[in-house]
RNA sequence: GGCCUCAUAGUUCAAGGGAUAGAAUAGAAGUUUCCUAAACUUUUGAUACAGGUUCGAGUCCUGUUGAGGCUGCCA
């Protein structure tokens, strides 16, 4: 149990003798007491003001007088206005950070039954990752191991969009201008190469529209009538033909960007437990549109398209069926849903989707609702800004996307050309260098990206993200690698961890108490799906570590006790760190 | 037009309806007999506007302004 629900308990048991039964635990309100105040936490009585029929003041003083006498930890009570301040003693909290430093899943709640599944990722198989991905991907690993450190099951997936237009553009171009190119013999990754062929189209497309519209059609007419677009939907057409040639292209192209696409996610050190195919989903979701017709939920109409009329509840009406009878994203993704829910029957399913589909997945939930699925509110749209750049918003078509790999590499550079400039690197081999600088690297584009709130629109700057001062990934790994260089310097001379006697002062206490809050931070992320809950928890530690460090000696300490609990201290904020880190995605290395 | 999201120091980000709105960075001034100076200390500086709800609003509600997104056969 955390320090704050013993406070919210014992005060409660407080208020209810003083005011009667029906105080609930809702009137409580427990919060960290603010610095430049004297105490631990602070009670706020003003919601308990109409029960108790006293002035602000007087209340907290009967209720701290209270406390005083039944919680034997509480060394002092004060009040100012309606805030009571409650102090504990030094030998309660040296007593916390001695059981919390031997509890080996500190932070990490026990097993709750519940199983959540997380999409992200979702890539397009015609062009590599790009910026917007990294956020998508970070986001979904990170929040996924919240939720597994929050004692949930969690199951991640990702759903590949291998098919439709866009593919065979890019297919159409590699027919026309790739020649006998492959990702050997050009020296490209897959996927890049499978974008270059996007962008080769996309160049002819223009053209020849420009061409046509010259001529005097119309744009929408030469936007539909340009050869090679005419190329693409017959490719299409072939493709959902099964014919063998175009199948060949289709699975040989996407072979190759599957590859690229694994190196990625293992530059990122991401995973998934699961992958979903959208040439096998596509399909899916017919059955369901039958069973909306029959009960009356859907309508089709003269052409033979089937829609769903959601201008009642403030929506728009929304295409489920073409009237070729084919289906639309949104009716494979019901069809999938219900596939899911079949299969693994969750308790919570997440989709990790950029907010331009804010509306998609507002009608699916409500088109599933309508359809009767009891688990449709169990669909929740983890959703996120765009990631902007300093020169403005990224174009995929215009060249000023971000491409991912790029970016990692670049990280990884600028953390080795820093590491040198200071000469950090000095005493490693270069296998342990590489590996310090990658970790460095990753570790500063990660943090940066998710210390953000998630639906917030962000501003990547890669000059900013990358300099190594302030609230960055690296500034909180090299404190977790100075802390273990204390540890083994400390281990070294033969102090032990374990002895007791001394009493933490103020400052040692403030960081006790910052230590005790890791848990209900990481209940918190994992409730509102953010991990940037947990980025600035994270950081705050190794802030108020470093300003401990500064003024508190640890190893050069005369005072053995003093000392123990000093290295205890030094012990599980460097654990702490490393597990906050970890539900991050970010490595934490010992030596930096 | 309709719907959704966002708006906080020069800049990038915080702040579960609670006290005097915090950091970082940039600017100014300082610290090196010190376990990793990628550090530390001091300092300047902000809730877009107008109403409302509340004991209490950056936070909730309404309107205005600004930015972004979505909006019947793309995914």
């Amino acid at each position: 149990m955390n320090v704050e629900t013993v406070i919210k308990s014992g005060a409660t048991e407080a208020a209810k003798e003083l005011y009667g039964s029906n105080v609930s635990e809702s009137l409580i309100q427990i919060q960290k007491t603010r610095k430049d105040f004297d105490g631990d936490y602070t009670l706020v009585v003003f919601p308990l003001l109409k029960l108790s029929r006293k002035s602000p003041e007087q209340t907290a003083g009967e209720i701290g007088e209270r406390l005083l006498e039944s919680l034997d930890f509480v060394e002092s009570v004060n009040t100012v206005k309606g805030f009571l301040n409650i102090k504990l003693k030094p030998a309660f909290w040296r007593a916390r950070l001695e059981a919390s430093a031997g509890d080996k899943s500190f932070g990490f709640a026990p097993p709750t039954g519940k199983r959540f599944m997380i999409e992200y990722s979702s890539p397009n198989t015609n062009k590599p990752l790009h910026l917007g991905h990294i956020r998508n991907n970070l986001l979904g690993w990170s929040v996924a191991k919240i939720l597994e450190a929050c004692g949930h099951e969690v199951i991640k997936v990702n759903l590949v969009n291998d098919r439709g237009i866009h593919i065979c553009k890019s297919m159409v171009a590699r027919q026309k201008f790739g020649g006998d190119e492959t990702p050997e013999s050009s020296g490209m990754k897959g996927d890049h190469l499978a974008g270059k062929y996007y962008v080769r189209f996309d160049r002819e497309y223009k053209s020849q529209i420009a061409e046509l519209t010259a001529g005097g059609m119309t744009q929408a007419e030469a936007e539909a009538e340009a050869p090679i677009f005419v190329e693409a939907r017959e490719m299409l057409r072939k493709w959902e033909a099964r014919d063998p040639e175009t199948m060949e292209l289709w699975t040989t192209m996407n072979s190759w960007v599957y590859a690229g696409f694994d190196e990625t996610y293992r530059k990122l050190g991401i995973s998934f437990d699961k992958t979903y195919y959208e040439s096998d989903t596509w399909v899916l979701g017919k059955k369901i549109v039958e069973e909306g017709l029959a009960k009356g939920v859907f309508f089709r109409q003269d052409d033979g398209s089937v829609w769903i009329d959601l201008v009642a509840d403030g929506l728009d009406r929304k295409l489920l069926l073409r009237s070729d009878g084919t289906s639309v994203y949104m009716t494979q993704d019901l069809g999938t849903a219900e596939q899911r829910y079949a299969e693994y029957g969750f308790d919570k399913l997440i989709y990790t989707v950029g907010n331009e589909q804010n509306y998609h997945f507002q009608v699916l939930k409500l088109i599933l609702l309508k359809l009767g699925y009891g688990w449709s509110d169990s669909i929740y749209h983890l959703s996120y800004g765009m990631v902007e750049l300093p020169e403005g918003k990224m174009k995929s078509r215009e060249g000023t996307v971000v491409d991912a790999d790029d970016l990692i590499d670049e990280m990884i550079r600028t953390a080795r050309e820093m590491s040198e400039k200071l000469g950090k690197l000095d005493e490693m081999t270069e296998a342990e260098a590489s590996s310090t600088v990658r970790t460095i690297g990753l570790g500063s584009l990660k943090y940066f990206i998710l210390k953000v709130d998630p639906v917030k629109t962000m501003l990547f700057d890669p000059k900013e993200s990358i300099d190594f001062n302030g609230n960055t990934g690296a500034f909180i790994q090299y404190t977790h690698a100075r802390i273990k260089s204390l540890l083994r310097k400390s281990n070294a001379a033969g102090f032990p961890l374990d002895s007791s006697g001394a009493e933490p002062d103020k400052m040692e206490i403030e960081l006790i108490r910052r230590l005790e809050s890791f848990p209900e931070t990481v209940a918190l992320a994992g409730e509102n799906l953010s991990p940037a809950l947990i980025a600035n928890y994270v950081f705050e530690l190794a802030k108020e570590y470093n300003q401990f460090y500064h003024e508190h000696p640890v190893l050069r300490e005369e005072d053995s006790g003093v000392r123990s609990l000093r290295l205890t201290l030094s012990f599980l904020t460097a654990e702490t760190i490393r597990r906050g880190m970890l539900l991050l995605g970010i490595d934490v290395p010992d030596r930096m």
